[in-house]
DNA sequence: TTATTTTCAGACATAGAACTCTTAAAGCGA
DNA sequence: TCGCTTTAAGAGTTCTATGTCTGAAAATAA
């Protein structure tokens, strides 16, 4: 994968948020055990994500967490990024010193090309719409 | 990147060696030096790659290594994969469980033509073709 | 034969990622 | 108010990647 795995729990457990249909609160170790992630873990990474203002959280009996408008409308790059830094590495894929844009070698440009598609694939869409695109897919199999 | 360190130090020094114009051995000091990476650390990696018979060794006054004619036969990828293990997680970028070819999250197929190029791109050139280019780039600057 | 050089090999150290554990804080229901 | 629930928060542990250190082994030169 091109994240750690901690950015890519992330992305999970808001895109688990973004499907659920109703506004309901979803507890962390609910996600934890439908995305079989640690849950102890699952949970400071969603304390973190609620500070940023991913997911709104309530604490006590009923409580849990919830989907923000923030996180709608953010991509997955962006989300991976605020959890993890900065995500692809822009080092060519043969790790050449000299290599740039100046004095490429011979994959550079391809390589570059590829990152740049990788990077619009993930920022492109926001969670919403990958979210609701892909409830459409589970029930509406072809 | 899309590989660790060790398996880009393992490329960057098959590069080097495979861009020396003469047969000649090269140190492991040497190596570390002129790519920036840690001497004991490479001397490491080199053993290896000695053993999975991409570089000879020689021991001793006037010893060091070079590159073999599996490595220049061989892609990337393949050194890669020998040094570090598989390289490209399959795993769709949205990290969704029930995502698969049968039930394709939105990003999906985007995603799997963009990794099966990456596999293509660093298995389809060889260490040797890789290095002669780039070392005609280096010559004839644009 | 000895000294020097360079790789070989394993033990060890460090750093960061991933994960666990425990207690505090805050909220709800009775 | 109390008990229970769930998040918040920090300390701590484990695992893995990265890197260091030291001595052995092997080869060359004198």
């Amino acid at each position: 994968m091109i994240y750690t795995k901690t950015g890519e729990y992330a992305i999970r457990a808001i895109l688990f948020l973004a499907r659920q249909s109703k506004e309901t609160l979803i507890m962390s170790s609910e996600i934890a055990k439908s995305e079989e992630i640690p849950a102890h873990y699952l949970a400071k990474i969603l304390q973190r994500m609620a500070k940023y203002g991913y997911v709104d959280s309530f604490k006590g009996r009923g409580g849990g967490f919830k989907i923000t408008e923030l996180a709608k409308k953010s991509s997955i790059l962006e989300i991976v990024e605020r959890v993890e830094g900065p995500v692809i590495n822009l080092k060519c894929v043969t790790g050449l010193k000299e290599c740039s844009d100046e004095t490429p070698c011979p994959l550079h440009e391809e390589w570059a090309e590829l990152r740049n598609r990788i990077y619009n694939l993930i920022s492109s869409k926001s969670v919403q719409e990958v979210a609701e695109k892909y409830t459409e897919t589970l029930r509406k199999p072809s």
